[in-house]
DNA sequence: TCTTTAATATGACAAATATCATATTTTTAA
DNA sequence: TTAAAAATATGATATTTGTCATATTAAAGA
């Protein structure tokens, strides 16, 4: 079984509150998994009952809308930890949680967790930014939908993206997502964001191959995304 | 000036966590202010220092697109607090609180909460639930947005109206929204609103008396709303 | 490899929504 | 009270977006 005081994962959580002892600790009672692409972690409804620690790998956070069409709500990656708001809450799980690539992650149990809020002010402070963080988000993301167009929201998430995954080696960009799941970030429908996508290549903005999109003008991006 | 002790509202907010010489304490560092209808709380960018408590009114808290348009992310209303998100993140607010009614607030200092968290875990899990549900809702709202049609946007928000500020003895919504308000809470065009309010009312879902709008169909909004 | 299935792409059209113009009503303030 | 301003309402029209149909291409299995 790995450390936790050797990960360096831990580092970019809440996690790098711990002490020493609570990280040996914290080693004995997580469990490692393995996600492959496109597996369920939990789902919208689930009592989780702990939190998960991304150690690698990509995954997306999705809810049901009543349509029936999952909406992306949020990609989360590296570093980052999982269930926190169902947790503290109480409550099952608001949202899905589906891999976009081959994934590494602890499972920490909820009684390990709630030990540390007892007693490790910096570490609850540290969940509060986060959660914080998230919220501040939302509401962001919430305005765009409700006053953006398509095609602005398209843009900026093209640029999101890139900011925030990277790109590879040739320029094209590092996540790949199909263009159902573009589209259910942007909140559209797929054709119509396959049809924007084609513009954006018509425009020279982007360039398509296949599902590799290299973004070619971001300034122009950005002038769309507003 | 008024004595937190006393004070019912606390008894709604994560402030109900707090001990006798705490609220003592408090008493002499909160101040209490008056907010006529329409007046600004705090706008987006600004830097609060401190949270409100809302003892009385209702205030909207919106935020500003792209486009120049407000949006209103949220209503908050009587017991709750203004400003938590930002005082924790230690950033400024990133949304504005403009009074929808005249209101009675009191500001208590960051110094003071601060405080609280360090020393009084329940309180500290009262903020952090109440911002795990604020999230939560975020989310939700972001999958209306994203996936339901105007109209049932608006549906659901009359209902939501409904349910959460209640009626007049006229049966009459007992919150008052402007056109314009209602619309930028559904992320839509003014007149778009207007039309569908209309609509509802031709179909005898509701009923239009000026600024007055009563719920005569609650069923069949329901089902509209899904 | 070939076959089947899924993903991407595009056209044609329908529906939803925004915009602009303008009328009417209500509110505000002189 | 009356004039001016703001809010509400509605028509006409343009634009955006969704839906359905159907290619085309790519991916997955047998």
């Amino acid at each position: 079984m790995s450390k936790c005081e050797q990960c360096i994962v831990r580092e970019f959580s809440s996690l790098k509150a711990l002490t020493k002892e609570e990280l040996i600790k914290l080693s004995d009672c997580k469990t490692s998994h393995i996600i492959k692409k496109g597996e369920v972690i939990f789902e919208e409804g689930e009592n989780v009952n702990g939190i998960y620690c991304i150690k690698d790998g990509i995954c997306k956070l999705t809810k049901l809308s009543a349509n029936g069409k999952d909406h992306i709500v949020k990609l989360v990656t590296k570093g980052e930890l999982l269930g926190q708001r169902s947790m503290i809450s109480d409550e099952p799980v608001n949202l899905s949680a589906v891999a976009l690539e081959d994934m590494q992650v602890c499972f920490i149990p909820k009684s390990e967790v709630m030990g540390y809020f007892d007693k490790n002010n910096q570490f609850s402070m540290n969940v509060m930014k986060t959660i914080c963080g998230d919220l501040k988000e939302a509401d962001d993301h919430m305005v765009n939908l409700a006053q953006k167009t398509v095609k602005e929201r398209l843009a900026e998430t093209l640029l999101y993206l890139h900011d925030t995954f990277g790109e590879n080696k040739d320029n094209s960009l590092k996540i790949q997502l199909s263009r159902d799941e573009l589209a259910s970030m942007i909140g559209t429908a797929t054709e119509s964001c396959i049809r924007l996508l084609s513009d954006f290549n018509k425009l020279g903005l982007i360039e398509l191959n296949g599902k590799k999109i290299v973004l070619k003008d971001i300034n122009a991006l950005k002038k769309i995304a507003e």
